[in-house]
DNA sequence: AACACGGGGAG
DNA sequence: CTCCCAGTGTT
């Protein structure tokens, strides 16, 4: 389809069942659809209606948000969320008037360069308030574009997203500008919606390649997971003669909070300190095979360190009692394989190791 | 509980 | 410049 069909479709489609009626679609200038375009971010038409009303009343041109205290502004703002975006239009109100006699500026990089607005707010702002031929790219244009074009890639990433832009430009109409941002806009929100886009009445589907290879709901491609980062940690086991296992209780907050767990130690060093400080001055240690435990936000590659039973050791030290941190006590296998205490999954797994050992 | 989001800010 | 996050709604 031809960037020509794909816009004279949308704008037919728009005329005919997009929103027209909205309030900043009425005596619409640069500082009312800079308002409705902040408070449309991350927030939907239906919330934002409400606030929108009450600001311009409270505020109606650029020359009084600028006059009135932020906390006014902020006042305004209770409720939508995200109160940066109201600190960068109280900020960027300031400037306007100071910078530009109060006129709204009307090129892309002034625009830009006022705080709380990127390149597609000032996109949108420029192309339905300011009579300029300016592509959009929000989430709603990335989820459309990235369907019709079945872009195999991330539209976050940096190259996907200059493609995007492109063909953003691309498609953008010779004329007609604010109604096609509108519409893109609306389309993206109303029906190529994230789950459960309606092809079967869009506009454009005959063009759409997601849609022609059935594969709607595989776009746009899902942000990669980042790898998780990989923490190393020795756990001490320290075995009594009766079998019994030294379990120390995890504190509260963090991972584990309140379970019962062998002692955790970041080196290899720490646990032969530990040992010989605390425990019995000439025990000797047993490397395991290390093994991987995954959280969800980071993988624990746990070396389990073995104290022999033959070598085996009585009570802690007198220093353990100084060390009124740490609550730590012997406990004998059975209570752990009755469950009678809460521990952690790689700590079962070694005690069942245990067993068989 | 994980995902999505536009812009700010850190690196 | 590139990458990641803050803060909140949606799925």
């Amino acid at each position: 389809m031809q960037p020509e069909q794909f816009y004279q479709r949308l704008l037919a489609w728009f005329d005919d069942y997009g929103r027209h009626d909205l309030p900043w679609q009425q005596d619409i200038n640069p500082y009312r659809v800079w308002i409705s375009e902040i408070m449309l971010q991350q927030t939907q038409v239906t919330t934002v209606i409400p606030y929108y009303q009450k600001f311009m009343q409270s505020f109606p041109t650029v020359q009084d948000l600028a006059a009135a205290t932020q906390e006014q502004v902020l006042a305004h703002w209770a409720g939508l969320g995200y109160y940066a975006r109201g600190r960068n239009l109280h900020k960027a109100a300031q400037l306007i008037v100071e910078q530009y006699d109060g006129e709204f500026p009307d090129t892309l990089d002034e625009v830009v360069a006022l705080p709380g607005i990127g390149r597609s707010t000032a996109g949108a702002i420029l192309s339905i308030a300011c009579g300029k031929r300016h592509p959009i790219l929000d989430g709603n244009v990335k989820r459309v574009l990235g369907r019709f074009y079945a872009l195999e890639k991330w539209p976050g990433e940096k190259a996907a997203e200059n493609w995007l832009w492109e063909r953003a430009a691309q498609l953008t109409p010779p004329q007609r500008y604010a109604d096609y941002t509108q519409a893109i806009m609306d389309l993206g929100a109303t029906f190529c919606t994230r789950s459960k886009p309606q092809c079967a009445d869009c506009p454009i589907s005959a063009g759409c390649q997601a849609f022609a290879q059935d594969r709607v709901a595989d776009f746009p491609f899902k942000k990669p997971k980042k790898d998780k980062p990989v923490r190393q940690a020795y756990l001490l086991i320290l075995q009594q003669a009766d079998g019994s296992l030294w379990l120390e209780e995890r504190p509260q907050k963090g991972i584990w909070g309140g379970l019962w767990s062998f002692p955790q130690l970041e080196t290899w060093q720490a646990c032969e300190d530990k040992v010989q400080s605390r425990f019995s001055p000439s025990v000797s240690l047993l490397k395991w095979q290390e093994f991987r435990h995954t959280f969800s936000h980071y993988h624990l590659d746990i070396t389990p360190v073995f104290s022999q039973q033959s070598q085996l050791i009585a009570e802690p030290s007198a220093n353990y009692a100084a060390d009124e941190n740490e609550s730590g006590r012997w406990v004998s296998m059975q209570d752990l394989l009755d469950e009678k205490l809460g521990i952690p999954a790689p700590v079962q797994k070694l005690v069942k190791q245990l067993q068989d050992y």
